[in-house]
DNA sequence: GACCAGGCACATC
DNA sequence: GATGTGCATGGT
């Protein structure tokens, strides 16, 4: 365990003086997260600032907003963002529990346990794993690791945990590892996500990346999988 | 024109 | 359980 802690601060470290603090999420509102957060599922973020700014635009980018107009109509201002209709469903649905449960107040749902939340959350339409636990970290500042399509392929590359190991793994091996800090949470995964961005898109090791000589510590016991 | 992008739900075996 | 497929845009 001291070994990979000193493994992933050494990681972080290196991110935070290679990037400098990400200050994420890019939103003006939590309940702008939230919107970012489902309209962002597999697909470029330059196609979600599209849709969000056309909810912004027509004053929509509230959920209060969401909850009374019609969802064809929402659908056709997310446009930009694709799985239009889905993801129409998928906020109109997150209104509603949003104004039935907490009153449209992300104060009030901040009040709330952890745990009940994020099981809330993943009962809603479209709201998986990582949706929620944005939701969660982003939005309302609960101490949840985000583990996204970036972050399972920086850790596989440089093989801390395995390429098809599941979600709740990959969040096991942050969360067990760290002290529970939204604060630390939050930048940790912003910068994992900029170098995805800007260094893992396409070859596995490119010019510049600080992590082009990063090695894996050994860790007795590790649970993950060997690096293929 | 092909490929990929900060997932998820559902059907089928 | 594991695997495959639909969703259906915009940038490179």
């Amino acid at each position: 365990m001291q070994q990979m802690n000193r493994t992933l601060n050494e990681l972080y470290a290196r991110l935070l003086t290679a990037f400098g603090p990400r200050g994420w999420w890019p939103a003006h509102s939590a309940e702008e997260v939230i919107f970012g957060a489902i309209l962002t599922q597999n697909v470029a973020w330059t196609s979600v600032e599209q849709a969000i700014a056309a909810l912004k635009g027509a004053a929509k980018l509230h959920f209060k907003s969401i909850a009374a107009m019609d969802e064809a109509e929402l659908a056709a201002l997310i446009r930009p963002a694709r799985f239009m209709n889905q993801k129409a469903r998928a906020l109109k649905a997150f209104a509603k529990y949003f104004g039935t449960q907490y009153g449209f107040s992300i104060r009030r749902m901040k009040k709330c346990r952890t745990e009940k939340l994020r099981e809330e959350l993943l009962g809603l339409y479209r709201i998986g794993p990582e949706t929620a636990d944005s939701i969660l970290l982003y939005a309302l500042e609960k101490p949840v690791f985000v583990i996204d399509a970036y972050t399972k392929r920086i850790c596989s590359r440089h093989g801390l945990l395995g390429p098809d190991d599941p979600y709740d793994v990959y969040q096991r091996f942050f969360m067990d590892r760290l002290a529970p800090d939204a604060a630390l949470y939050n930048d940790f995964h912003a910068q994992l996500v900029h170098l995805g961005n800007r260094f893992c898109k396409t070859r596995p090791l490119c010019s510049g990346c600080p992590l082009q000589d990063f090695k894996t510590l050994p860790f007795k016991g590790n649970p993950a999988k060997k690096p293929s």
